[in-house]
DNA sequence: TCAGTTTCGGAGTGATCAGTCCGTTTGTCA
DNA sequence: TGACAAACGGACTGATCACTCCGAAACTGA
């Protein structure tokens, strides 16, 4: 592959991700292309259809997410790794459900687009999970797939949320409270 | 008002909530018209854009909303009515997948697309948070505009956990506990 | 029943968008 | 450096969509 397409493809998934968090997925394809200083026939090149370039920009979201996962436990005390891990999942929620909605709409099937990274970030829960349990900072009927779902109605009522940051605060801190273990 | 204009007028909102909720905004207006048996012509007489469909939509499912809070309110005590009417606002959303999408219109447009319900809406959320906060049943810095995002949240974790009888009652768990007073 | 008016239906319009095609440019490697 | 394949740019195409327009149909009140 040469150097430019290289460049290209990186510079067109970056800025595709930009602008559908901001602007949705009904940004069109020239849109994107001029923002990449490129012309339409190199995106439609790198990528058959749009909607395989929302799902490039998809699964590289989901492997940044991984990859946070594994950074905090590795340098974290476990409840606090948890915990940053949702905080902090927050400010990547907007942009992500965006991308989720656009792929759904589409028809597309979110699950079968991140097969490839499903089981990383399935792994990336179960072990977050596992170490705040041990440590007694999160209920113990707590499984991976509540946290996720949980994550996902998070990112939600985040971005419903995020131009009023008393409420903001408060929905963060009815999620944190929920999830940590109940006393009776 | 002539009698068959009444109709077509109610039938095409009744038709476009349908529409909307199973395939998402981007139905076209003459599948809308086709679905409700009249052309598009009618469509385009009653509402003057497509986009004063969708508000009559969002204000209508709205009102109902409303509804159902005040006669939680009147007919259960404060705490009971308010975590009632959180179970029925899910059930409701699982099952028509849209409640969700209508909060988020009323949430980012208050001002604009809900200016009718918004009062109604903010005011049925205030009393059922009043009445159940005075019986010690929610915490007591939640307020209605935070209360309104985690519903919205709370929608869209349990149309994600919907298959998954566990992890939907845990996600439910989690909501129930993180909206008590906080021990501590 | 019938005149008068409202409402209807759907072909037509202009705009926009995803995706194609090919002449031109650019990186690569001998 | 020069030849050549790889990559590029953007005009173009066909499809689709929101919305218009007007002759036909239907409701209503007398």
């Amino acid at each position: 592959m040469r150097a430019d397409a290289v460049r290209n493809r990186a510079r067109l998934v970056e800025i595709a991700d930009e602008l559908f968090a901001a602007r949705g997925h009904g940004v069109s394809t020239e849109t994107i292309a001029k923002a990449a200083g490129v012309g339409v026939g190199t995106v439609f090149r790198h990528f058959p259809t749009k909607e395989a370039l929302l799902r490039e920009v998809y699964v590289t979201r989901l492997e940044r997410l991984v990859d946070r996962a594994e950074t905090l436990m590795a340098h974290r005390e476990p409840g606090e790794a948890f915990f940053a891990f949702i905080t902090e999942a927050v400010d990547w929620a907007a942009a992500k459900n965006a991308t989720a909605e656009a792929l759904v709409a589409a028809g597309v099937d979110v699950a079968d687009v991140a097969v490839d990274v499903a089981p990383d970030l399935r792994r990336a829960f179960r072990d977050l999970l596992a170490g705040a349990k041990r440590v007694g900072a999160v209920r113990p009927d707590l499984e991976p797939a509540a946290l996720s779902a949980l994550l996902v109605g998070l990112a939600r009522a985040a971005e419903h949320a995020k131009d009023d940051p008393i409420a903001l605060a408060a929905v963060l801190d009815v999620f944190r409270d929920g999830m940590r273990p109940h006393p009776a």
